[in-house]
DNA sequence: TCTGGGGTCCTAGGACCC
DNA sequence: TCTGGGGTCCTAGGACCC
């Protein structure tokens, strides 16, 4: 616990759903969902617009459908966001050396360890003015939280949202903390807060007068002491700057449960395959490689297996994990599976092919994952309908273009996935908003433009061309 | 139309070793 | 001849986070 506000926590607003708001002008104001559009989809970001309406992070996408009806449903493009997101570490670096990114939308920042701040005023105005260059920079807003602790400067930022910045002064955690919900404690989840409920306790000072001891009792011995200090502000964990990886995986849910056992060996054998173009692309290699099947019931497994010594040999791990498979009761059907591997090692060699398969992976990903925008017209529109055929057909099937990157480019054109930006050789730039039947809807409209109109072409239109993602703010790099 | 995908950390039991 | 006691590794599962 130090005496001056000096650890800081920026958090986003809404990240997904803005940069899509912002790199299209006619969903500004307006309830954009931004998350897996397939049947068994869940909302990764929704804007405060859908929030009014109860759409929330994790909600099953049908569910959001049923509330917000009218709202833009996107896809996410991870690598527009992460353009952004260095864009915004790039100013974070510029205030300390002590940066600890905990996603795209996130990081920590040890000011103390910059220099610039050593006490609560000179704390406070390098928030704000990092939150001014953030949007100087972006175009997009973030909050801010500044504590003497990693634990209150997060707590801090999540009270500042959104667009704010909130500062805790150090000494006053006690009486700040004591009537909030256990639940605001970083690491109590749904299964901690009613493990406490039940024993009594449902409020952060209820948790100090338990002591450690009845929590440890309730929780276990990491947990509850663990509990009990953060419950008194006490928490003396370092910023840190770089943390290696520990685990890569990766998993699809399938549309449909699939039964055929050589179907399912198939994927297996996909997975394992993309797992290790991960692996490698990430200069690592791994001992354990793990199974994970969920079944149709949603009961979730694991088997894993460790080997004599750690590779990056795409055959040692997709017949590990087809192994491992043998293990497994298929019967009744399986609605995931997953391939990940642990106890990674430093592989220094770079493997440029792993590399470029990686980023062309990355891309068919994005581009098999179709979007469906509803005209944000006047009241009664139809355009709620499901997404075309095609479109659908691609949503569900994306596994399939993930593992043949070869044909992700001509996929994407044929497809046009929404959400996308394009380029008209006369009507300039635009994105899709939709496609099906042989048609492809674009909006002409970008970052800096007032919201622009809509024209429909034919799906092998050739003055249509995809493009990358423009700036969000003048003389900006956001392409990704 | 119920429940993504990528991670981290912790627990607990058994094997094995000294 | 009647149960020690750690430490470490492996496996499986679960909670939690964004």
């Amino acid at each position: 616990m130090r005496a001056a506000p000096t650890i800081l926590h920026l958090d986003m607003d809404a990240f997904f759903a803005a940069a899509e708001q912002a790199s299209k002008p006619s969903l500004r104001g307006k309830p954009v969902v931004v998350g897996g559009l397939g049947p068994r989809g869940v909302v990764a970001t929704a804007s405060y617009e859908a929030r009014r309406f109860g759409v929330h992070s994790a909600m099953p996408m049908a569910q959001a459908r049923r509330l917000a009806p009218n709202a833009a449903y996107l896809v996410p493009r991870f690598s527009f966001y992460r353009a952004i997101s260095g864009q915004v570490m790039e100013l974070l670096g510029s205030l300390s050396p002590l940066v600890e990114p905990l996603s795209l939308d996130e990081a920590f920042v040890d000011l103390e360890a910059g220099g610039l701040a050593d006490d609560s005023a000179s704390a406070r105005a390098t928030g704000e003015r990092l939150r001014a260059d953030i949007l100087a920079t972006t175009g997009l807003t973030g909050s801010v939280g500044l504590a003497g602790t990693k634990m209150l400067a997060k707590i801090a930022s999540e009270e500042a949202k959104p667009d704010g910045l909130v500062l805790f002064e150090p000494g006053t955690e006690r009486e700040l903390l004591g009537p909030r919900s256990v639940r605001i404690i970083p690491g109590v989840g749904p299964a901690t807060g009613e493990h406490l409920r039940r024993a009594g306790i449902s409020t952060v000072a209820e948790v100090v007068e338990a002591g450690e001891d009845e929590l440890v009792r309730l929780l276990g011995r990491s947990h509850g002491a663990s509990l009990y200090r953060m419950a008194l502000g006490d928490d003396d964990r370092p910023v840190v700057a770089e943390r290696d990886a520990k685990s890569v995986s990766v998993e699809d849910t399938f549309a449909v449960d699939i039964h055929d056992r050589l179907r399912i060996r198939l994927e297996v054998e996909r997975l394992a395959e993309r797992c290790v173009a991960r692996l490698r692309g990430s200069g690592h290699s791994g001992r354990t490689i793990v199974l994970k099947v969920r079944r149709y019931d949603f009961s979730t497994l694991t088997r894993s297996e460790t080997l004599r010594g750690p590779t990056d040999d795409p055959v040692v791990v997709r017949e590990a994990a087809t192994r491992l498979l043998e293990l497994v009761d298929t019967t009744g059907g399986v609605r995931l599976l997953g391939v990940g591997v642990s106890g990674l090692a430093d592989y220094t060699q770079e493997d440029l092919f792993a590399q470029f398969a990686q980023a062309a992976a990355d891309q068919a990903a994005e581009a098999a994952g179709a979007a469906e925008v509803p005209e944000p017209a006047p009241s009664g529109a139809a355009g709620a309908a499901g997404p075309g055929p095609a479109a659908l057909a691609v949503a569900e099937d994306r596994s399939d273009v993930a593992a043949a990157p070869e044909t992700a480019a001509a996929t994407a054109a044929r497809w046009w996935a929404a959400g996308h930006d394009v380029r008209h050789v006369v009507h300039g730039p635009g994105w899709v908003q939709g496609s099906g039947l042989g048609r492809v809807t674009v909006r002409f409209e970008e970052p800096g433009s007032a919201p622009g109109r809509v024209r429909t072409f034919s799906v092998d239109d050739p003055e249509l061309t995809p493009s990358d993602p423009l700036p969000l703010v003048e003389g900006g790099a956001t392409g990704a």
